[in-house]
DNA sequence: CACTGGACTTTGAGGATTCAAAACCCATTC
DNA sequence: GAATGGGTTTTGAATCCTCAAAGTCCAGTG
């Protein structure tokens, strides 16, 4: 019933609600800047997503999902997800792009076929990404990464890369770094913002950007 | 770069130019039968469809297609019948429902996907209603069949049917009749509009409509 | 407490697509 | 040759989404 628009909206509220641990406001600011709208577009189309019952709009503060908004954007993100995994497992898309095809099928993919989907990959927790899949009723695995930024010196799992650029992505896979992937760090210089790991015996440099992108366990 | 409506305008305008052998102006209350659009929303668009080079519009009297608009036509039904096999071999929909699926899909496939379909399903020639799908290029196999309803009496093959509501396709199945079925014609009573077959032993009455939109070989 | 800067809102506007209803054109009829 | 009627076009308006630019609010400064 909400148009892609309207969507698009609350996957972007959704995601950026999510980047911080305490719940908090939404600035309108931060949606224009993810959605590359003007900030006028983003206030006119809140005043009807309240209206709508989707979000509660505090003017000049920001906003906050309601029940239907969180519902909504996490149906949005399962069905991304899920197209994904899709990608890669059936189609054999290369990882690194199919996040835009997934943008534009998010929005036309009915129910029934998401439902198909979804069976056909054996219901699956995580996206090539490593980000968890939401299943039907929007509940999703607790993410317990951190990110290898913050990592001292020793092994770990990378598990999710938060990033979505074709070429993060593929330099990524061409350094042997995907989900899944064990590694090790070395160290990192915190001023210098570089930091040093091994991978199946091989040193790599990564920048703090890069260490940033990149959620281990 | 077409947009989704100006795809499905051209996909009308063309589909109805192959509706009869010779070629004629498409006229413009017809195009808005088939898009269910009133006929002045219509001549705005014939108008527009003109300025961009994919029509000609003759005031009063229709419009024909420019190479441009067939070409853009031509790829929108490639993939719309793509996706339907694609629904039915790979994800197992059912015939009878794919059509409205791959009514939308048609408009978010990039072609990159499309291409990786066409090579898993093996470069098909026919989608599941028996409709030829036309190449990267545009081309397809020049259709051969007749409409059951001129048949005469005696066996022929089932190889195309040409209504999309999911409510007579299901009949179609549940009788046993899909595109490369064999039957066996017995008679038809032109007066009354009805048309008797057999088909694998067991014989079936069709009304005029039904036997019109089956083509046989 | 007045001032400033930055974030947010308002206003006026435009493009794309659509409709309803009035106006129009013209082949056919009388 | 004038009238009729059906298909077409025009007109005015609405919806959805967007922008630019002007106006507004307020937290923090001096």
């Amino acid at each position: 019933m909400p148009s892609s628009t309207v969507e698009n909206y609350l996957k972007a509220i959704y995601g950026i609600s999510e980047e911080t641990a305490e719940p908090s406001l939404v600035p309108i600011g931060r949606i224009a800047e993810v959605l590359e709208l003007t900030p006028g577009t983003v206030t006119t189309m809140m005043k009807h997503l309240d209206k709508e019952g989707f979000i509660i709009y505090h003017p000049r503060k920001g906003v906050e999902l309601k029940e239907a908004g969180r519902h909504a954007a996490l149906q949005v993100i399962r069905r991304h997800r899920l197209i994904e995994l899709f990608l890669v497992e059936v189609l054999h898309l290369d990882w690194a792009h199919v996040h835009k095809e997934a943008e534009v099928l998010e929005h036309a993919l009915s129910d029934l076929l998401v439902e198909r989907i979804d069976e056909m990959l054996g219901r699956p927790a995580y996206d090539p990404h490593g980000d968890p899949i939401p299943d039907a009723t929007g509940a999703m695995r607790e993410d317990r990464s951190r990110a290898l930024v913050d990592c001292e010196p020793g092994g770990c799992r990378l598990v999710r890369v938060s990033r979505d650029e074709p070429e993060f992505l593929q330099w990524l896979q061409k350094s042997g770094l995907r989900p899944g992937t064990d590694l090790e760090v070395v160290g990192y210089d915190r001023m210098g913002g570089l930091m040093e790991i091994t991978v199946a015996g091989k040193t790599l440099r990564l920048g703090e950007p890069a260490a940033r992108a990149l959620w281990v366990v």
